[in-house]
DNA sequence: GATTCGGCGTAG
DNA sequence: CTACGCCGAATC
């Protein structure tokens, strides 16, 4: 599958990865070679959260062509990090480390000792409660000017008297010396160390930090009601389970959304020490919101303003320790008590395992612990018998799990929906917007698009009310189809055990579930197991949509769509009876007849519409052709080498792989998704019935390629040799580097190999058309949806449709960049003027 | 939880 | 090339 990829302002990129098992760590590397960003330096997020490695785009619910943000770790920030950690060491009260740096203890113009705070902390970012017990100067700050205390003392507002007394040049003068003034104290404020003591934490846990870490503790809770879009708020929030109580996070509110469960703000939720924004952060509101204090200077601390503050608000919520047992002392439980008796009394005596982290009670491990061990402890169950160790890296595999090792679901059968048809599921008959003829590439879009919605099923029913779809997919070969009625199978009656989606039949279908459900759609009284006939009233039965699947082309191709899956139209249910089917079971048969005003789709006044391919789908195909082309050139050299020398190359594997970046099909490709979702429920497909028309004559009766003289200029460069394909080498660097066609170009390097050049040359032609003028283009633009056009055909079109869609597929070229594709160009100037010279 | 006419890599 | 079987998905 494919996700998209934000980076700084650049356009989403569209990453492929090999499934929703893929690890962050894999996704890492692969980032790696797009960006050029060292793993340890990526920050990726998703959804509001912090993806870490050794977890799964599934564990993350990552869908196909979601957007994740990839930040880069500051290489300073990192260093200030560790001096900071060190720092942190120092301060930990051991005496005789701790005089290894002076802290000159100072004073700020803007809290004090005592100060209640907020505290950002440096991992996820969330705000914790704390007080100020220290404010020195930054050791680590080279330039701090002597006079730091003076300023402190000063303040802003009490200038000497009679300042403000002066006139003209003098009173300008002051207010510059004023300002001068201010940014001197922020600067310095920026030099400062804040010593911090957490409220809810042990003593040795205190901390300095900078202004920038820390503000006004919050006090004053709003109402959710009152909270306006545009707010920024302070909330709870937990990253890895929205449900639970979590910790307090900076949130710019953009919705305030009511549901059945109560309250839900939409918005964008700060993470991080940097305040890293994550858009589109859905917040299920289940504690305060409280408002984000202002840092009030001690100059401008009014009595009453003091006397709040020294009154200390209810502490916050925190999140739960333990979810299994919701931090309940007086529930027994094994997650956070002893993992032996479940008990939580004398926690002192608890001990925890350094592998698995569970509890123990030290008396009630056998045998006994006397004493708290002075090195790392295992309980019984992770503890390992000191004669087994073997050698680093010789470490047997102990516990494979029953599963393959394979990483499976690869396929978009397994990404799921990425958006939802706004119709009921229960919907009979046509899904407004959708026309007969049109074209998917996978089932999992026509459950998204609702004309069909489960992902394997062929039928969609209800077996009390009927059903709404049905699928032909030319799975029973007793089957026949002749476009306006044909028969249909129920399912059931295989044996499907081991997660199979085939077998022979095994046993007797019965007339339940979705058999029941398609025999409701049937005009007749009573459904009964003997079947039933609609008789001359057929026309009165329910509505089945069907479409019709490019694998009945096997057994019943006359009807069947060449590629994809296309919506047919309205059937109805003529009748139902049990048969015995050809395995000699029991199956339950339909009669479906058409009862479509519009022409079907293989007649003769039908609309042609063009195969839809979920977003991205064409581009991570190119990439992956790509990514494929590039390893089938680098991995034979490899493997000759490992067979020589297969330890030193074990010794350093990544260093091996050189792999340049010489393709990159980044592509201005911005989904919107709901915009097209709105458009093709809204809005008739507008491929003009005269092109598309157009498109299919000259697709069935090749005319005589017509090549503009451009390409005739050029000549073939003599020295380039025949190969195995029967391209020149020059040909073939020339179709290679327009790696976005990839696909179309092996098309017609096929065709050479099968049919020679004239065929060739009259694929080329017909394929690199461009779908407007249905000429050869001069001046080629390739869009990121793969269609090829002429520059000005595009431009004319956009400007007469008066919206930035491809004009084959409909695809939102808002985004794109009308650049022409310069490798298409060269390599139709290649291959046409060659063969132009080589007819002479 | 049971069921299902997907999609894909690999074994045969 | 075909068949097999695994995974995830949505729906009932």
């Amino acid at each position: 599958m494919h996700v998209r990829v934000r980076f700084f302002g650049k356009p989403d990129t569209i990453v492929v990865v090999e499934s929703k098992l893929t690890k962050i760590e894999q996704f890492r590397r692969i980032i790696k070679e797009k960006f050029g960003v060292e793993p340890k330096s990526q920050r990726l997020f998703y959804g509001g959260k912090v993806l870490e490695n050794g977890y799964t785009f599934h564990d993350y619910n990552i869908k196909l062509n979601d957007v994740v943000q990839l930040m880069v770790k500051c290489p300073e920030d990192n260093v200030q990090k560790e001096e900071i950690k060190e720092e942190l060491k120092f301060s930990v009260p051991k005496e005789s480390e701790e005089k290894k740096v002076e802290y000159k203890d100072v004073t700020s113009t803007l809290f004090e000792v005592g100060d209640l705070v907020d505290v950002r902390t440096r991992d996820e970012g969330s705000w914790f409660e704390a007080k100020i017990i220290r404010i020195v100067l930054d050791p680590n700050v080279a330039d701090i000017p002597r006079d730091t205390c003076e300023y402190d003392k000063n303040d802003v507002e009490n200038q000497p008297p009679g300042n403000s007394k002066k006139k003209g040049i003098e009173k300008f003068f002051a207010k510059q010396m004023k300002d001068k003034f201010k940014t001197n104290i922020i600067r310095q404020e920026e030099h400062l160390l804040f010593k911090v003591h957490f409220e809810e934490f042990e003593d040795d846990s205190d901390q300095f930090c900078k202004l920038k870490e820390i503000r006004p503790r919050a006090r004053n809770s709003i109402d959710i009601k009152d909270v306006k879009p545009g707010w920024m708020v302070m909330i709870n929030h937990n990253i890895n389970k929205s449900s639970e109580k979590g910790f307090w996070y900076d949130f710019k509110v953009e919705e305030v959304k009511k549901g059945r469960r109560g309250y839900e703000l939409v918005g964008t939720l700060y993470l991080g020490q940097d305040a890293i924004p994550q858009n589109d952060t859905k917040v299920p509101i289940h504690d305060k919101i409280f408002a984000i204090e202002e840092i009030v200077p001690l100059a401008k601390r009014s009595e009453e303003y003091k006397k709040l503050i020294s009154n200390p608000p209810e502490p916050r919520s925190k999140p739960l320790r333990c979810t299994a047992c919701r931090d309940d002392e007086d529930v027994n439980c094994k997650e956070c008590g002893c993992y032996i008796c479940y008990g939580k009394e004398s926690p002192d005596e608890i001990i925890l395992c350094d592998e698995c982290n569970y509890g123990f009670h030290m008396k009630c491990l056998d045998p006994p612990l006397k004493e708290l061990p002075e090195e790392d402890w295992y309980c019984p169950s992770c503890k390992r018998d000191t004669n087994e160790v073997v050698a680093p890296g010789a470490a047997k595999q102990i516990k494979k799990n029953s599963k393959s090792n394979r990483d499976w679901g690869r396929g978009m059968a397994c990404v799921g929906k990425t958006r939802t048809c706004a119709m009921p599921a229960n919907h009979f008959g046509p899904i407004p917007g959708i026309e007969v003829g049109m074209c998917w590439r996978f089932r999992i879009q026509l459950s998204e698009s609702g004309v069909h919605r489960p992902p394997v099923s062929g039928i969609h029913g209800r077996d009390v009310e009927g059903a709404y779809s049905i699928v032909l997919g030319g799975g029973y070969e007793d089957d026949y189809d002749n476009g306006y009625e044909f028969t249909y199978t129920g399912s059931g009656g295989r044996d499907l055990s081991g997660n199979k989606r085939t077998a022979e039949q095994s046993c007797d279908q019965t007339l339940t579930r979705e058999n029941k459900a398609l025999a409701r759609n049937c005009a007749v009284k009573v459904i009964s197991e003997s079947g039933g006939d609609a008789g001359d009233d057929w026309k009165q039965g329910k509505p089945v949509r069907v479409v019709r699947s490019y694998k009945m082309m096997k057994h019943f191709p006359k009807y069947a769509p060449k590629e994809g899956i296309r919506y047919d139209g309205i059937y109805k249910v003529v009748k139902y009876y049990p048969e015995k089917g050809l395995s000699g079971y029991q199956v339950w048969k339909y009669l479906l007849r058409r009862d479509d005003p519009n022409p079907a789709p293989w007649e003769a006044g039908a609309n042609q519409y063009p195969i839809i391919y979920p977003d991205g789908y064409l581009e991570a195909e190119a990439e992956k052709k790509a990514l494929k082309e590039k390893s089938k050139k680098g991995k034979p050299k490899k493997r000759t080498k490992e067979n020589d020398s297969s330890d030193s190359d074990s010794s350093r594997p990544t260093k091996k792989r050189k792999v340049k970046e010489n393709v990159t099909t980044k592509r201005t490709l911005k989904e919107n998704n709901c915009l097209k979702e709105e458009e093709r429920k809204t809005k008739k497909v507008r491929t003009s019935d005269s092109e598309s028309k157009e498109g299919d004559k000259s697709a069935s009766v090749p005319s005589s390629p017509k090549i503009p003289d451009i390409f005739k200029k050029a000549a073939r460069s003599p020295k380039s040799k025949e190969n195995a394909t029967g391209l020149t080498s020059e040909e073939l660097a020339v179709i290679k580097s327009d790696s976005l066609n990839t696909k179309l170009w092996n098309e017609c390097v096929d065709i050479y190999k099968e049919h020679g050049k004239k065929e060739f040359i009259e694929h080329v032609t017909q394929v690199f058309l461009c779908i407007i003028c249905q000429d050869v283009t001069v001046s080629p633009v390739t869009t990121p949806c793969l269609h090829n056009f002429c520059m000005a055909c595009l431009k004319l079109a956009f400007k007469s449709t008066d919206c930035q869609q491809c004009p084959c597929c409909r695809h939102n070229l808002s985004k794109m960049e009308l650049t022409p594709n310069e490798n298409l160009k060269t390599a139709l100037r290649t291959i046409l003027a060659g063969y132009d010279a080589g007819k002479k």
